[in-house]
DNA sequence: TCCCGTTGTTGCTTTAAACGCAACAAATAA
DNA sequence: TTATTTGTTGCGTTTAAAGCAACAACGGGA
């Protein structure tokens, strides 16, 4: 998990910048000053001399069609820049690769991130059923197979803010119960993989299993994903273990013995 | 390219901000406090409260056990959402997969950014030649294949640009004088394709040939890259035949017809 | 292991810079 | 076309960022 202390004795003017870049998503790439004015409670003004700033350096870029804001090619450098030193990132792509010809289904890498799963890398199968994530994309901890391995091997305090924070029912498969939580948490440990059956979304199921680090530490977690008429009782084994030996894979990678 | 202008009326406090995520590369991926005071040439206290607020948003990490920052995971949450906004990002990936396969040489696709060629997407071969290039890379215009169509398609004043910030000697073969570059970026439009060899890196030669959109503007650039001992007189017909066909392709799916 | 040099953070004061207001310009809608 | 909403900029006020310095916390070396 990543560091978020120090709520005070920051810089307002730098936070309305971050908040400014971390509003836009995939539903709303683009964006208004109005927009982001109305959203994030500040000035007009302000916020059309931030969006100056950082298009000056690159992280938003002005759309001259729509006059509009979007994120600029700077982030595509800095993600560049993280990629390449996330170690997982350069040993998973292989391996990866072949899980998804031998199972039929898209996989990803993810990692725990500010209490939230977020995705790493991608690799699709070739059904056309798409867009259920994407990289970079932020989903709950306790309710996706790749989120419950992370908080599953996470120090308990992990779990405590999450359950803190609210256990939002998505589905009738979502558990809400923190007793519930911590008994399937303990089974995943023993298990050493998880399961969600439309925990999230409905039709969704997934698989994950996590990835340890040359410390043998969890450092993230693999997981194939797919709809639940594919991935069914009588493939459910299969896939499992295939998961189970891709993450076996990368964890060597890593330098984990055992 | 994109929007730098407005160099006054910024909040710089902002700009110091990403000037500190900017100055993280691939070869130093973490920093210290006391190393980015001095190259920015900002207060160390000033450092350390912009890399604060920085951790506090998820831009930046503190690595608990060197004590160092790093790029965090809130950049790879942003560069998620841009890629999926670029439809070259998504239009371009099996083709260029297919590409690699035939030709056996790691392929990109780059867009000109701030008068620079930067790579969003690549592929890589299976030679163990690696990390020439990578995700986010930057490059100059003048002296790489994907640069020089890129340029060859910009507008005039690009161009003028490039050449009043200094055509620097990277090799033998950089091209360094003006006349001799419009010449040369006039015969790629002729021809529809660029070569660079050995232009940029001893050893390193590369073909590129233009990506159009639906309005029918070159928006982006496919390129080819390897050592001059594969990519050699033998082959250089036969891929640079490819190439033009994967870019041909990506432009019809962008809606390019013609 | 201990020590010393270096580094990171924080309180406080000064000063500079960010904010809000308002007016103008520009784009969009009617 | 006009009317209305939206984006940018100048200016004065006020807030907040920068710099200094002290302290704490590492880290390297003996």
């Amino acid at each position: 998990m990543s560091t978020r202390e120090n709520r005070d004795n920051q810089l307002s003017s730098v936070r309305n910048a971050l908040r400014i870049l971390k509003s836009f998503s995939m539903e709303e790439p683009e964006k208004r000053v109005s927009d982001l004015s109305e959203a994030l409670e500040l000035n007009k003004s302000t916020v059309s001399r931030t969006l100056s700033t950082l298009a000056s350096e690159g992280f938003v870029f002005k759309n001259p069609e729509t006059n509009r804001y979007q994120l600029g090619m700077a982030i595509v450098s800095l993600s560049g820049i993280v990629n390449n030193n996330t170690d997982i990132y350069k040993e998973s792509l292989p391996v990866l690769n072949e899980l998804v010809r031998t199972s039929g289904e898209t996989a990803h890498i993810s990692v725990l991130d500010n209490y939230e799963v977020i995705y790493l890398q991608k690799v699709e199968c070739n059904h056309p059923v798409r867009f259920l994530t994407h990289v970079g994309k932020r989903n709950p901890l306790y309710c996706t197979s790749a989120g419950k391995v992370l908080l599953a091997y996470a120090p308990e305090k992990v779990l405590e803010t999450v359950i803190e924070r609210g256990l939002k029912k998505y589905t009738e498969q979502t558990i809400t119960d923190p007793e519930e939580i911590r008994d399937h948490l303990a089974k995943i440990k023993e298990n050493g993989y998880a399961y969600s059956f439309e925990e999230l979304s409905e039709g969704v199921n997934s698989i994950a299993t996590p990835i340890y680090d040359y410390t043998g530490k969890v450092v993230s977690a693999l997981s194939v994903v797919g709809p639940k008429q594919r991935i069914d009782n009588r493939k459910l084994k299969g896939i499992t273990q295939q998961t189970i030996n891709a993450s076996k894979e990368i964890s060597s990678r890593l330098g984990y013995w055992k």
